[in-house]
DNA sequence: ATTGTTGCAAAGACTTTGCATTAGC
DNA sequence: GCTAATGCAAAGTCTTTGCAACAAT
């Protein structure tokens, strides 16, 4: 455990926001000025192997993380890209359906809700290809 | 309407394997021997920009895309990655909850079902990181 | 002392783009 | 002939990695 890898996990937990890997960098250089990307991903990675940390494959291009590895449902704005907690947990979907259909051995998902944030919903502008 | 357009669109029709870009575009240059990869992404992005076909955001680091662009739900592979049709339309799920514990106007979704396909159902792999 | 981690920079993987040329209508 | 699309290659974006120096136990 060394401080990096403190700090890193500190900031992420901290944080709300489901940030990108360079944003948490940025949050972490503030307190570790010397701190490199490198170290930010390679212990996000590390940390979300272990199951420490959750690595969400939103719709934008760059992956997000989660401080909390609870399964949980997250909302994307489509207007700005920005992500929250859905508070909605684990869902019934028709696997057995599903599996059925595709003759694959259906046993999760991931889901992904979609809408505008509170800071987007009135001026809706029109989704930008970059979180599309 | 050039030749390499239709080519393009032709193959992804034909494909039931949601290809990524560069498998189709090998699939076109068989027919097709100098077209570009550029090509083949500027096209895809238009006509996915037009609604004409899907660009999918699956697990992997590889946008995949779809010759239907009907509403309609993946299932995706995960042990090699493999894309299929799930089988089921749409789902009716707790939109309003989310939105009210969100506070995000819930508009939509987007959905990836996981599971293993019939080729690697019996030896299961290890999730290899490429695909989750 | 040993082992794992860091910072840095370079390399990788995937996608987009500038521009002169060519094809479509 | 005019406009839009192509091929090529370079550039972009995000992420991973090799390696020598360094920190943790």
């Amino acid at each position: 455990m060394t401080r990096q890898r403190r700090v890193i996990l500190e900031e992420l937990g901290r944080s709300r926001a489901h940030p990108t890997a360079d944003e948490l960098y940025a949050r972490v250089r503030r307190r570790l000025p010397h701190v490199s990307l490198g170290t930010v991903y390679r212990n996000l990675q590390e940390m979300a192997d272990r199951g420490l940390v959750r690595r969400l494959t939103m719709g934008g291009t760059q992956k997000r993380f989660d401080g909390d590895a609870s399964e949980h449902q997250h909302v994307r704005c489509v207007a700005c890209g920005r992500v929250a907690d859905a508070g909605i947990g684990s869902l019934d979907l028709p696997l057995e359906a599903a599996s059925r259909a595709s003759r694959y051995e259906v046993t999760g998902y991931r889901l992904e809700l979609l809408g505008y944030c509170p800071r987007c919903k009135r001026r809706k502008h029109r989704l930008t290809a970059a979180h599309v």
